[in-house]
DNA sequence: TATAAAATTAGACAAAGTCTAGAAAAGCAC
DNA sequence: GTGCTTTTCTAGACTTTGTCTAATTTTATA
């Protein structure tokens, strides 16, 4: 399913040229919906075959969130979190613990959106439940 | 109104004891509602007539937060804004100006809040717009 | 006023992330 | 394939936010 062809293609789909580098990093990300943080992605990439700098593995990561092939995650202030689920989603942060939930996108609905400010528009609405070991 | 007296009387009914630099602090701090970054009230606190040191601004910033005094609001990755309004409500963020607006807790209809995980709590519920200009 | 506890400080330190300049790889024309 | 250009990768210096430590100062209390 997510074989190395297949990776290949979705980031040529996506307009990213596939290196060894960006393969061997999107092949742990795609791998199945998760929340990654560069730092863990950086030592996943370095324990495998092909290794990848870490400035590497932060342009990667950036390129491709702009590309759309994942989402950032802004909850833990240390932190950015990679999302490999780019499909419209809300998440739990527990706060104890440090771990990111899904939330689906039809567990909460909102309604009566905020009309925005002049001469903006929006690019994503995000919902962030805080919770903590109780 | 926001005269010392009331700053320092603020700050006793938190159970924070009233030290020159809380009180300078929390005096920018609620002149009115506003986010503002830990290095922004630095900066301002040290314009003033007294000063703080760095390690003071954070430590008066994080025990105002965990008295109910400020909320801590992570959009931004690279810092915390501290809302000086804590009463509920929802940000917009301004990706392109780096600039945080308020949502007023009405304009925005939330239902059907999905089940918490087992053995957690709700510590709140965030909702950020993020917004570009166009 | 004496003593103990709480708060402040300078500056070292940590961690995430950015930048630079050179090396390597990839793409392209022939 | 060869040469040439453009893109990508890399090590490591650097930046920024934030934390920690150990000594000093302030505050609370008896
Ligand atoms: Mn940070
Ligand atoms: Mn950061
Ligand atoms: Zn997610
Ligand atoms: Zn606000």
């Amino acid at each position: 399913m997510n074989s190395r062809e297949n990776i290949v293609n979705k980031l040529k789909s996506a307009g990213v040229t596939p290196t060894t580098q960006r393969v061997e990093i999107a092949q742990i990300l795609f791998a199945r919906p998760q929340h990654l943080s560069a730092e863990q992605i950086l030592k996943m990439v370095n324990k495998g075959h092909s290794t990848a700098s870490k400035a590497t593995v932060y342009n990667t990561l950036g390129l491709f969130a702009k590309k759309g092939l994942l989402r950032e995650v802004i909850v833990d202030p240390t932190k950015i979190f990679y999302d490999s689920n780019v499909s419209r989603h809300f998440h739990f942060f527990n706060t104890d613990t440090g771990v990111l939930t899904d939330i689906p996108v039809d567990a909460i609905h909102i309604d009566k959106l905020p009309e925005l400010p002049q001469g903006t528009e929006s690019s994503g609405i995000e919902v962030i439940v805080r919770i903590k070991n109780s």
